[in-house]
DNA sequence: AACTAAGCCAACCGCATCCTG
DNA sequence: GCAGGATGCGGTTGGCTTAGT
């Protein structure tokens, strides 16, 4: 309601880009930089929105872009970053560089969508199919799933173990689990979860994710940090509105790996 | 060869969140 | 603290391509 629209509709392309206006963006952002995007398409002589303008080149013109097909490693990935992260398509995106939200969440729906049902696993829960309805009378302190950050992390110390997230998400170390129930693609990444209650309730001493902890095996990121989400209002520990990490564009990792977008702002 | 259905993906839309004055 | 603008995100759509008949 009242809401101003992103650009004037009226003298702007729609539909798909030109090589020209393909050409003009490239050559604008080389030239300027990401950012700005309402005033870019004026100053690079598109008639474009600005918003089309940012989706063009996050989706398509990105020189770090792979394209081409998924790898079974990345398919494997995606689904167990969904299985952990939902729809949030950015920050799947985020753990696999050189890929797009949009990629990803056009490839979950066209390819992994349906190799899960043919799996007789539901793509939203990602239980099995007949399962579902089991499933959801099991009272969730039964449910028990494990995330390993181990040994991905090339930064994580030895002997790293549980943390808590602010949702209430214990991540347990592999070492600690006997029996991994999937023959994993992806060994250094266990998403299982252990539901519990929140953090409050269960750390009465120990605050997990300050990370200034004085435990010298711990790489204390609150859950929100080590999902390389920056500044969000969720993070509870102090890494998160001015991390001292030495990539100011990267944010924290993510099982280690920094986030796999550059910032063309360098270009600058 | 022509038609139809299904698959695929780039792009759009509207809402949410962040930022700034 | 608030309001308004800017940006980001996820859902959806539309059009092109490919496969099947």
């Amino acid at each position: 309601m009242g809401r101003s629209p992103c650009c004037e509709k009226a003298h702007t392309n729609k539909g798909a880009w030109t090589k020209e206006e393909d050409d003009r963006l490239i050559a604008y952002i080389r030239a300027h930089g990401e950012g700005c995007w309402r005033s870019l398409p004026k100053a690079a002589g598109l008639l474009r929105c600005g918003k089309s303008c940012r989706l063009r080149w996050i989706n398509y013109l990105r020189p770090d872009l792979k394209r081409g097909n998924f790898t079974e490693e990345e398919d494997e990935l995606i689904i167990k970053l969904h299985s952990l992260l939902g729809n949030k398509w950015s920050l799947i995106a985020g753990r696999l560089p050189g890929r797009t939200d949009n990629e990803i969440k056009n490839y979950w729906n066209t390819h992994i969508r349906r190799k899960l049902m043919s799996r007789g696993i539901d793509p939203t829960t990602h239980r099995p199919i007949n399962d579902s309805a089991a499933a959801a009378s099991v009272s969730q302190d039964q449910i028990i799933k494990t995330i390993s950050f181990s040994n991905a992390n090339a930064n994580s110390k030895e002997g790293e173990k549980n943390v808590t997230s602010s949702a209430g998400i214990v991540i347990i170390s592999k070492e600690e689990e006997n029996s991994p129930p999937l023959k994993e693609r992806c060994p250094d990444l266990n998403l299982e979860l252990r539901i519990s209650p929140p953090y409050p309730y269960q750390q009465q001493n120990q605050e997990p994710f300050k990370s200034n902890s004085s435990s010298s095996t711990t790489s204390t990121l609150c859950f929100v940090c080590s999902l390389g989400i920056q500044n969000s209002k969720d993070c509870s520990c102090s890494n998160g509105v001015s991390s001292g990490s030495s990539n100011n564009s990267g944010g924290h990792g993510f099982l280690g790996i920094k986030a796999g977008v550059l910032d063309y702002r360098a270009w600058r």
